[in-house]
DNA sequence: GTGTCGCGCAACCGATTGGTTGCCTATAGG
DNA sequence: CCTATAGGCAACCAATCGGTTGCGCGACAC
């Protein structure tokens, strides 16, 4: 297990970014793995997609090598896998507590899952 | 049929804070319901903890409910599986392991990647 | 060798954010 | 009733964020 605190704070924070997200999707599909590919698919500068890319990074969610004057990035599913685990553990927290909430006044929670 | 992409934003802002995760952990567990309670286990103020409170509510992950002088809040599970979903169909497109998650959390990989 | 393309900084800017203090309302309790 | 407690709202503030432009450098093509 590695992902200390910090990692899961970038994870989180460069998911937050409408930009960064769309970012994200296309390399992680291969539709654009440059900076210059995905500013042309994005309605931003090239330099806005390069810094989302740095927090990306930064979060190890993606990876970039240089090749020639190129530099293709590669998706890494790990981090990703770390926040949902987070978000499952928080999930399982109050799914347990509504569970004893019906047992203790003996009927079963209705639509929870609606909200 | 919940979760249009403005939901999906608030979701992932609402992640992207620790203080917020923070509240979002104490509230599913139950430790603290009332934005007072909240503000005595950590390390800012009480009206903080309600702007938190909003923006949680506002991304439907918890539910305020006026019991008396108090204001008591309960989590509510869905967008934080919508936000899974997002994921996984994301991971999907480059690990297979993720798509598994994405089965287990009960949603399709395939069908959910707009936003 | 020269021109061009792609990249990586750095500086700068407006908007948003997380947080604070202050004030006012409403409920519970002596 | 009067007081203390819990909440909500608004104003204000420094810091961060997302984005831009500008510049210099390394790599491919001619």
């Amino acid at each position: 297990m590695p992902a200390g605190p910090d990692r899961e704070q970038a994870v989180f924070s460069a998911l937050a970014d409408p930009t960064r997200r769309a970012v994200l999707r296309s390399v992680a599909s291969g539709e654009a793995v440059t900076a210059t590919e995905l500013a042309a698919r994005l309605p931003v500068s090239r330099q806005a997609v390069q810094k989302h890319l740095a927090q990306l990074e930064d979060a190890r969610l993606v990876d970039g090598e240089r090749v020639g004057r190129e530099t293709r990035c590669a998706a890494t599913p790990a981090p990703l896998g770390d926040a949902i685990a987070w978000m499952t553990a928080v999930g399982a927290q109050w799914d347990e507590r509504l569970a004893v909430l019906g047992a203790a006044v003996g009927r079963k929670p209705g639509g929870h899952a609606t909200g």
